[in-house]
DNA sequence: CCGTATCCATTCCGATACTG
DNA sequence: CAGTATCGGAATGGATACGG
């Protein structure tokens, strides 16, 4: 999206994702929409960014294809921004955030909000990465394989 | 990091995530370290991203705890950025991002390169949400408590 | 080799005003 | 309500030159 030394054509998928979804207005949006939100406005109040800026991220969320645009569900004449299942498919980086981000960065006093599971109220589970045996795998445990 | 609306203080995980590595060049920095770059050098090489702002990446990783300063691993006089645990619990992420992009991100007919178990050579399972009981939940599965 | 120091162009962001 | 238009200041990014 934001134009930079190019790394679109990179044959690594973090970059890829990166490219579409790696800055912070962007995720927040995503993040807002997993909440359930659908409405411009709903959007810009809860971010508390400027309009203008609102609009084109929105705009490039729904051009590649994450978001997209859908009569309003109150019958109103509006139209709602709502996850494809490309966006849906976000959800276990936004998890992995959230899951960080309760570990580091909140202070031993503060107490971060927290996704639950609806049908039981638990804590979802930490994720954790496996190899196809389902033994857990670290960091060094793995390696990139240049394009097999 | 970057002077933004602050929302640094909000109670939600993800958007203090978001707050310490939601930008391109952190995210790919931290990518290029569980690579196993470890080098001023390396990383300008790979990223190709002016020194100047790479110097400020890097301090600010340092400053958040992600990477620490060590010792040259060769001897050397100079000194290498290494993951911290907390910069090695990114890791989750890292994979996340890797995998919708690998879905999402690449045509037919590309290839991506793959991350793989180094004992079996196979890929890493795809991540998964899962409640408690270990049952699979998607974002409708879930919502978010204010805070306990 | 590992940065720091400048310079400049571009982009981002916030604020405000305006429209259907 | 949902944007568009415009503006100015700040930050980002690239390039280059320089120093330990």
């Amino acid at each position: 999206m934001v134009k930079r030394t190019s790394l679109e054509n990179a044959d690594c998928p973090v970059a890829r994702s990166l490219d579409a979804i790696g800055d912070w207005w962007s995720l927040m949006i995503i993040r807002d929409a997993f909440l359930g939100m659908r409405r411009f406005g709903e959007f810009q109040k809860s971010l508390g960014l400027a309009k203008n800026i609102l609009t084109t991220r929105l705009r490039t969320l729904v051009g590649c294809g994450i978001l997209e645009l859908v009569p309003a569900s109150d019958g109103s004449a509006y139209r709602e921004y709502a996850l494809t299942q490309k966006g849906r498919d976000l959800f276990p980086i936004l998890v992995a955030l959230r899951q960080w981000g309760e570990t580091y960065a909140f202070a031993p006093g503060e107490v971060p909000n927290f996704l639950v599971d609806r049908k039981s109220g638990q804590p979802v589970q930490k994720l954790e990465v496996r190899a196809t045996s389902g033994r857990r795998l670290n960091s060094f445990d793995t390696e990139v394989r240049p394009r097999q």
